[in-house]
DNA sequence: GCACAGGTTGACGTTTACGTAAGCGTTGAC
DNA sequence: GTCAACGCTTACGTAAACGTCAACCTGTGC
């Protein structure tokens, strides 16, 4: 009948799900704590554009690590006036900080994969002086004595 | 009376809180939770040189984001048997496993920051259009505007 | 008339790492 | 003598984001 992408084609729970990957307790879920308020067929939730946008919305947010209370804060905001250049630079604002906050965060990651890097290269030294064979990638090491018995002295310098 | 730096010197709850900047209610919880198993005077915990160790590790487990699980696991393997060659090679397959996860975590949280910046990247330009005095950090625009009046075209381009 | 698919509303369960009392004993300072 | 500081145990509370029932309704095809 009408094409399914006019503007006035509404979405099941089910359907948005699908095409999001998400699940309808997640959506009734955000739709509990205010991020969501599909029309209602009787019982039935009904989505419209909107909500599927704002649904994107969410899972994006969601993707850059904001909680659900800081996107609806954001929903909240492009609410109350679609049109607000000051809910506009609000967002930015917290755009800006959230993409601060996740560079500290990845910063701390780092410090962790040096930490955990330090710690791989003392085992892994300790191991080789006592049982040299458990160490892993045994592999490796047949290619090293491989290439000193080929007289390839530069395989065991890496590169 | 005994140097306080000597092996058998012994510490109290709170030493180790201040020194490790930890709550007496996580070292408990982590005696609950099987990491740690300090003597006992009667009812109070005593901690010996061992456990400071112990505690340490548990913290330094925590900093590069293994549960208090994934510790004791680990903590464990020690304890069968400090020795053990085999315990070691675990060990290290164990950080190199979390190594390996937290770079796919700090790809995604680059993958974040990315598009946060893209978004951030929209917004400012849209408020430049319609509102640019709401732009944040208007200084900058200042020192663009004083840029061009002073002719250093340069200042414009970055750098 | 009935199973079946898919929708609904509660409401409790899960996980992690503690925080926060409540209630009580011990010790040292004043 | 008593108050503060510290310690103990037991146990409920918290936060996030849903998962997982249970029990019920409802339209459809056969």
């Amino acid at each position: 009948m009408a094409d399914l992408r006019r503007p006035e084609r509404t979405f099941t729970i089910r359907q948005l799900c699908n095409e999001f990957k998400a699940t309808p307790r997640a959506l009734r879920f955000y739709e509990d704590k205010g991020l969501l308020n599909p029309a209602r067929e009787g019982l039935n939730r009904v989505y419209s554009h909107k909500d599927r946008v704002r649904l994107q919305l969410i899972l994006r947010g969601k993707r850059v690590g904001l909680s659900l209370s800081e996107i609806r804060e954001l929903l909240d905001l492009y609410d109350e006036n679609d049109q607000g250049a000051a809910q506009m630079a609000r967002s930015l604002k917290k755009f800006r900080e959230r993409a601060t906050a996740l560079e500290q965060q990845r910063d701390d990651i780092d410090s962790a994969i040096v930490e955990l890097r330090e710690a791989c290269d003392r085992l892994e030294k300790r191991l080789g002086e006592i049982r040299p064979d458990l160490l892993p990638r045994a592999a490796d090491y047949e290619q090293v004595l491989r290439a000193r018995l080929d007289g390839h002295a530069e395989a065991m310098l890496g590169k």
